[in-house]
DNA sequence: CATTACAATGTAAACGTTTACATTTAAACG
DNA sequence: CGTTTAAATGTAAACGTTTACATTGTAATG
């Protein structure tokens, strides 16, 4: 393999000036530019990187977890962050974790041991591997939370989000005000803080409205399309089911519009049915979904942006930036039969 | 930051010793280990992965290209790079090209600069950028192209896929078989060899069947939601129109059937439609897709281990490695109306 | 107890850069 | 043309590991 070296002695030149060559060539006379140019033209040189990274002690990658790769609402995240990191010079390095929730321990070492410069969490972070031991000393590794929503514990991490339990509460009110009464919540996993945000919302919406919650109507979905197609049979048993549905992502909405077709019945003519995070696909449902948005890529940029800050120290604040929802309106909601 | 030095300095022993007990344990009494263990717990040392691999000359990275993240059938193939990834203690960086071709030269001059030790292709190579100088005296770089076909430029490389013109060609014969004289092609990017694979298939069963091919039932989907729909319209506008949609994906296959509903007709009673791919949206659709089925998975483990071997200098070969695909039927198919 | 043999540990070089500092070269000036 | 000054280049150390080789320690043997 060719290195400075190579090039340095062919250009007869020091291996500094083909540094400097290479970092900042205005420093460097144009005749020699030239002689440089040439050698590493003629060798087919080119800079190693583990060598120039470690020199400079910074790897130029951030690491992104996922709760699982195939999430079309986190891809668009994704692709936010994919604007930013391009920019400013980042690799992004994907970890799925398989819906399980993240250890703050695992991940954080990653940082200490230059796997990466920062830390985007688009995944739970487990609430008790937290080990105030592990900073000891140390200044605090950068990390964002993005999309879910930050418990208590986890707050001195900046984090993106929209607010979770005022747009389940609206999607909920929105379902009453078309004079639902039974209404069903579908949720994610439960130690899911996003989750639990949104049933926050749910719970909130009936209960200001005066509506009680039947235990069976607390759907576990998963966020998956199996999940929410075996929670929807479920569902579609029970003698006094409920008029509506608020799913907690759109992927479970879909699945539950399946199944309920695939019953005979229909959408939103016998049950209602409200999504979550307006995915592409939500469009060319049939019906189309009525759902919450979020400007997922926008929540990238946002939460990318403040992670370069992070790392270049600038921001050592932890304040949750909370970017808008919306209710997309279209036609899988009705109101309720007879 | 705590280096190996200040380990073995607080544990009393040479800093070989720590590197030692680090990687070969059992090369280092127990006496001694458990000091460094001690002086790694409370320094909370963690080794620089930055100048281990700058060492070792080895990056641990594969870079895997996309056409775009957030296509579910590529996230299943990833998937399948996962798990082997992770078995042999790789990182993923993911390289979403925007449904660009792949500039050979790009990318594998991220081999010889040491940003990543093997590549694996799922976006398509461009054929001209293809530079033999640029290799000139240097082993190949270890790269694998997946799910692309291979044109014959390319061969050197290896590669796992299916026989896209193969299957296109039964799914174009089985709508031949239901009784479907009029058929539509929906073509994704034409710079794609995987497009121009399937698109061969179709205007091969159809010459076989001695059926004529209308320059008009050649319609451009890009491959995306947007697409798809735009020339579904135009599709329904035309006078005489075709009974049957074959799409070179599922999710065109979605926004043609979108379309058709939309504008009051009925899949597959007035036309049918079939798709490619098999991606987990698929089955519940409205009517559920009929579509080719590849094996994503484990074209993802396929890839992958060839990846490792080539890495390891194992894999001189350029062979094509063909995976089997299916034909799925559900109800997306029907004969054609009258 | 001396000798041998092997296991455990230490020493120091090397990996390919970047960069502070020293030196040389060129330009500018009187 | 000598002197001053700034620009260009060179020298060498440093980054944190791993590892070949040298040294020391330990146990086993006669």
């Amino acid at each position: 393999m060719v290195s400075i070296k190579d090039v340095a002695k062919i250009a007869g030149v020091s291996i500094a000036t083909v540094s400097r060559y290479l970092n900042s060539p205005d420093q460097v006379r144009e005749n020699t530019r030239n002689k440089v140019e040439k050698a590493i033209k003629d060798t087919g040189y080119a800079p190693n990187t583990l060598a120039r990274n470690f020199r400079r002690g910074k790897t130029h990658m951030i690491v992104v977890v996922v709760p699982s790769i195939g999430i079309p609402f986190f891809e668009a995240v994704m692709e936010g962050i994919w604007h930013v990191a391009e920019e400013q010079d980042y690799s992004i390095l994907v970890r799925d974790t398989r819906y399980n929730t993240v250890d703050f321990d695992e991940f954080s070492k990653m940082i200490f041991s230059k796997e990466a410069d920062g830390i985007i969490l688009l995944s739970t972070l487990s609430p008790f591997t937290y080990d105030e031991q592990v900073l000891s000393g140390r200044k605090h590794p950068p990390i964002v939370l993005s999309c879910e929503s930050v418990t208590s514990e986890m707050s001195q991490f900046p984090s993106v989000r929209i607010d979770n339990e005022a747009a389940a509460r609206e999607a909920t009110q929105y379902l009453i005000s078309l004079g639902h009464k039974k209404i069903a919540f579908m949720k994610g996993r439960s130690d899911s803080t996003l989750t639990q945000g949104r049933e926050q919302g749910y719970r909130r919406a009936m209960s200001d409205a005066k509506l009680p919650i039947e235990p069976d109507w607390l759907l576990e979905g998963q966020m998956s399309l199996e999940g929410a197609r075996r929670s929807t049979r479920k569902l579609l048993h029970q003698s006094d089911r409920p008029t509506a549905v608020f799913c907690a992502n759109d992927e479970m909405a879909m699945a539950a519009i399946h199944e309920i077709k695939t019953a005979g019945l229909k959408v939103p003519d016998d049950i209602s049915i409200i999504g979550f995070d307006d995915i592409r696909f939500s469009e060319v449902m049939d019906p189309p979904l009525t759902t919450v948005a979020q400007p997922a890529e926008e929540i990238g940029e946002r939460t990318m942006y403040r992670l370069c800050r992070a790392i270049e120290g600038k921001e050592i604040g932890q304040a949750t930036e909370t970017v808008p929802h919306k209710l997309v309106v279209r036609r899988s909601t009705a109101p309720p039969p007879g």
